[in-house]
DNA sequence: TATTGTTATACTCTATAACTATA
DNA sequence: TATAGTTATAGAGTATAACAATA
């Protein structure tokens, strides 16, 4: 017996990096589909959720913050606007910087997207018991604050 | 104190859905920029790879496994084809089907681009020890497992 | 000059569906 | 008619870079 192939994995599945791949892209893609049943895209969830945490959030704050360019925030916004949940409004103090925030609208609407999500979680999650549901997210978090991933993930 | 609120979690990080997703992309960007060294999308070496495991390969049983159009790994075909790491070869039996398989240097090059992979997940989980690493593996495949997810992730 | 946000353009990736050829 | 693969077209999403307004 060797002991570095496991023989049965055919190549792809011995990396780790393909695994979560795998599981992520498949959770995520169910996430995604469900959102847009009510028309809304996964950058446009981001970003109201990320508004309505800092309020009077700034486009090109969020574009730091989410690795997009802020020609990619900037239409996400007009999305936004459109739909009448955030508004941009001008600072007093400098005419170049927008200061962003929920309408009531957009108040109203980010709890019913957050039970999208929860319900999304609960389906693919529930197979696993609390305990292994924490192991999880403790591991995650664990690579998460060591590479220092501050990026909220938008694709 | 309620029961539902972490309180210091301010929204998105309280689904698992999302902390995954998180981590896997950041895992996964950073493995599409090496490959994107050597000018390879992360779409020709999951073709490769599966290629190279399955001898003889349809396109259509690509295109099924890894959830894209015929369309879609036609183009990813073409490429590959380009670069002389696979051939079409056309089925004596019936002319409309293609066999594929990889060239000598298709298997040449497929252990470096193996070995890239290697070196990515390395660097990633690199943080956790031995125990961890099997424990978050074996929480992904129970996930696999359980929604049948088969589809090799492509994008 | 530097900065904020917008817009024009182009690129990549993918799907849909029409198409060719084989069966 | 049905099937395997290709191709034409279109759409989504993003980046780059030129741009206007403001500082």
């Amino acid at each position: 017996m060797t002991e570095k192939e496991p023989a049965a994995p055919p190549g792809l599945e011995a990396h780790l990096g393909y695994c979560l791949r795998r599981v992520s892209n498949h959770v995520s893609a169910a996430f995604a589909r469900s959102l847009q049943q009510q028309h809304v895209s996964v950058a446009e969830w981001v970003v109201l959720s990320q508004a309505a945490v800092r309020p009077e959030v700034r486009p090109a704050e969020l574009a730091d913050r989410l690795g997009l360019t802020r020609g990619a925030v900037s239409k996400v916004l007009d999305k936004l606007e459109g739909k009448k949940w955030i508004v941009r409004r001008t600072m007093a103090d400098d005419n170049r910087v927008q200061l962003l925030s929920l309408t009531r609208q957009g108040q109203r609407v980010l709890p019913q997207l957050a039970e999208i999500a929860g319900r999304n979680d609960e389906r693919f999650f529930g197979c696993l018991d609390a305990q292994e549901q924490d192991t999880l997210r403790r591991l995650l978090l664990k690579l998460s604050e060591f590479h220092c991933i501050r990026d909220v993930p938008v694709e």
